[in-house]
DNA sequence: ACTTCCCTACTACCATACAAGTCAACGGAG
DNA sequence: CTCCGTTGACTTGTATGGTAGTAGGGAAGT
């Protein structure tokens, strides 16, 4: 069985930087779009052939994506993408729900009006390709909430969520028909509302509701693609 | 300039295991422990010789550090230990305070006696070892705040929080000294007691004032030992 | 028909060699 | 003495070969 290669060529290498970083990128970004499927295997050979490399680079790509939660290496048996641990996915969902709710407690008790600005002039800009681009809404939701971090000066600890993100992005790709764009932005207005008008407990509360919205998807597309999950209620592997 | 060898060889290689996540480990613990100091300089060739293994399980130890903020590489310059982003400790702090506090609160909703007996028990072991052994302590301190996060069932979560306690642990190796030891155990009973009682908003209350604490240490630690910082107000790079 | 063993074709892991960039010391020119 | 270019000993990054372990298929034995 062969690698799903795809239109794998799309993707150019910098000569001028490192190969391993590069293909770290690519990689990533393939698995979370879910162009490399839950459980297909990634050939070290294989992948350095096809990008004129040797294997070391792509070996040092491997490890990285390990350790985010990505890949998994059986030793001397191959390299495979790892399936989504549904129980990871509810934690990380829960330490979002934490953490955001208390940067926008920060916002609202002190509502800053050039964020207030900003932060509508992006919720246009996501009901701008609201239907027509699904992968580049996730951009735009992304910068969202790294906004919101980052006026709460606490830029760094997004960082610390990436892989959580990571995940729950996953989720979303496999099926973005669960997940209904309008009532998303929706939420956001809601969240900018609350926290200009300064009202703590509803900014809040409007956060860790807009961060429950997964919980309504997830289990349904787990039923519907049982084979991309592992740990889950009814695939306890 | 050599390398800190220090008592490098009281760890041991298991042949038997791979050699790359057993060398992560080890420099990962002794980075942690301030044994490897900020910026002191790692050479690839020289803990490849003692260890009497090649470059490559050096090198692949490397990349796992560099992604949990341990190490940085500059390419063709050398390997160095990263000097504690202060910025970062502030914003792991945050994130750690968050969702601990949901953690509580979920515990609280509904306490577990067993899980207090537990609990109570963790912390005679703590004082215990309270003065005499500080490492010791941060592994039974380490053992209750995960044991909070399993029995909330989000143990998964826990993970995603570990390069953040690295961080902060770095922090308290730096300088025992300023953290009351006997203080950080009153308020670990403390949370027992007000989850006990069923106190959500006292259990919150309680988790956010312990999680706090390093906010008083840090800026005295940052004073005196400016070196091992940056990101900071007086070292802002 | 079924089990056991071996052989082959893979794999990840490690070792070694090579390439290319960095930096400091040295030496000669002005 | 000062300045600048060169050199050479470092560094990390990449390439490639070798080793041990795994899995699967087929042959031999029960």
């Amino acid at each position: 069985m062969n690698l799903v290669l795809g239109d794998l060529n799309r993707w150019r290498l910098d000569p001028l930087q490192a190969v391993a970083p590069q293909l770290r990128l690519i990689l990533r970004s393939r698995i979370i779009r879910n162009d490399l499927r839950p459980m297909s295997r990634l050939s070290e050979p294989e992948l350095a052939k096809h990008y004129a490399v040797s294997r070391q680079p792509v070996r040092e790509a491997f490890i990285t994506l390990v350790n985010e939660g990505l890949l998994e290496i059986r030793p001397q048996r191959g390299t495979f993408v790892k399936r989504i641990d549904y129980q990871s996915v509810l934690d990380g969902r829960f330490v979002r729900e934490a953490v955001e709710a208390d940067i926008v407690r920060l916002l609202a008790a002190n509502p800053d009006p050039a964020l207030i600005r900003e932060l509508r002039h992006q919720i246009a800009g996501q009901a701008d390709v609201a239907r027509r681009n699904f992968s580049h809404f996730i951009e735009l939701d992304e910068a969202f909430h790294r906004t919101l971090a980052h006026a709460a000066g606490v830029e760094s600890a997004w960082e610390y969520l990436n892989a959580i993100k990571s995940q729950m992005d996953r989720v979303r790709f496999i099926s973005n028909e669960e997940f209904p764009v309008a009532r998303l932005i929706k939420q956001h207005e809601t969240v900018v509302d609350t926290i200009e008008r300064s009202d703590r407990d509803a900014a809040e509360q409007a956060m860790r509701a807009h961060l429950r919205e997964i919980l309504n998807a997830l289990p349904k597309i787990q039923t519907l693609y049982p084979d991309y999950f592992e740990g889950s209620p009814s695939n306890p592997d």
